[in-house]
RNA sequence: CGGGGAGUGGCGCAGUCUGGUAGCGCACCCGGCUGGGGGCCGGGCGGUCGCAGGUUCAAAUCCUGUCUCCCCGACCA
């Protein structure tokens, strides 16, 4: 195993690249700008992805999912739209052997299926308001591509709605400001944030007002975290999506759209992370506790006896344990990779705690 | 797109200036000793040096072209 990891102070970026490789979270892919995230950096973005679900779900919303590709005529509806995203967008020209009759967008963001499909769901003001989001991938071709902060595909979740009213459209983009995002950060990832609201060339295409969570990471630089646009009728006009009003009047409904990504990962990685290595908040973390068993030959059937007890006491009490038995290493070896990796809590357990029953206890968080 | 850097066993690198047919650390495999902060000893497997041309008796090394990746900036979740 390779000495110390580069220091935060020295060299940021290659701290951070060398964290997210060596705690086994994700490495670059032969695809440029890809990731291939491991199933330890995954364990973190599912654990993410179950808080963030909950709350879109107790905010009443249902998930859905819409297709990957976009056909180009669809995504061209709304002009600033293809116009915000052109440069970035990655089109299928060929598809079995032949060429398509039209291109493909491969979604950069779902508004124009997700409103072409609108159009066909909503007929009456007894229709609205539709409150749904979808767990998906999204391809962006950006210049600069970073792991988890900006990869050239991403998973996120997108939420789309439509509103009766301008009131309650606005409404509904912050709350999913608050009661999903934010919340989600400061108390799920620990990660303080400053909700803010875009300037007008920042906005998202076609919305009419960017919210966004702004996070400070530890090389002293604001990572944007999650946005919540309220998009207006710009949408619903462009897509045809009308209805009969109250008063028997055609309407266009409000739309709003919000999305978070697996750059919450990354974020995880750059406001808690320090020159041990990641420091991942507990509610995330994939181990919250390892318990390392110091084994030698003659008490290592005890040991490992007392180990396996004390994890099963934890279990029960719904934490998440794992005990490192691996043969293979020695307790000071683990010890650097459980710090490596952001392990919460470590309980080491040896003959002599054994005799004197006690367990000694370390804590990731203090170093 | 502008500015830097780099492509050599799985990973990280040296060798390139001063051509002579490939080396180091880690990892991996086998054996033994060890076992409370990244152990030690011995023995192994594994690469023709991004790609394509060219020069030469001989190219990782020189020449030409080309592709890719990483970092910084602008753009972005």
């Amino acid at each position: 195993m390779c000495a110390a990891l580069p220091t935060q102070s020295n060299d940021f970026p290659a701290w951070y690249g060398d964290v997210v490789r060596r705690a086994g979270l994700a490495e670059h892919a032969p695809v440029r700008g890809a990731m291939v995230i491991k199933p330890y950096g995954f364990a973190i973005w599912e654990a993410i992805q179950r808080e963030l679900d909950d709350r879109i779900k107790a905010t009443g919303h249902e998930n859905f999912y819409l297709p990957l590709f976009v056909p180009m005529s669809v995504l061209a509806q709304e002009g600033d739209l293809v116009e915000g995203f052109a440069p970035e967008v990655a089109v299928v020209t060929e598809a079995g052997g032949k060429k398509l009759d039209e291109p493909l967008a491969v979604r950069p963001t779902s508004e124009a299926v997700i409103w072409s499909t609108y159009a066909r769901w909503v007929q009456s003001y007894r229709d609205l308001p539709l409150l749904y989001n979808q767990w998906a991938n999204a391809v962006r071709w950006e210049l600069r591509p970073r792991l988890f902060l900006r990869t050239s595909e991403f998973l996120w979740q997108e939420g789309h709605t439509a509103h009766e009213t301008e009131e309650e459209a606005v409404a509904e983009t912050l709350t999913i400001l608050h009661d999903v995002y934010a919340d989600t950060l400061e108390n799920v990832l620990a990660i303080p944030v400053l909700r803010g609201r875009k300037s007008e060339s920042e906005r998202f295409p076609g919305a009419v007002d960017t919210y966004t969570l702004e996070a400070l990471m530890r090389d002293g630089k604001a990572l944007q975290t999650a946005t919540s646009h309220y998009l207006g009728q710009g949408f619903a006009r462009a897509f045809g999506v009308r209805y009969t009003g109250r008063d028997g009047s055609d309407q266009y409904p409000y739309a709003t759209s919000w999305g978070a990504t697996t750059r919450l990962v990354g974020g995880v990685v750059m406001a808690h992370g320090d020159d041990r290595g990641l420091r991942l908040p507990p509610r995330v973390a994939p181990h919250q506790v390892v318990i390392v068993p110091i084994v030698r030959q003659d008490d290592r059937a005890a040991v490992l006896e007392a180990a396996g007890a004390i994890a099963e006491d934890l279990r029960a009490a719904g934490v998440r344990v794992r005990v490192d038995d691996r043969p293979d290493h020695r307790a000071g070896f683990k010890f650097n990779e459980w710090e490596l990796k952001g392990v919460p809590l470590r309980i080491e357990i040896g003959g002599r705690d054994l005799a004197a029953g006690t367990v000694t206890v370390a804590r990731r968080d203090t170093g």
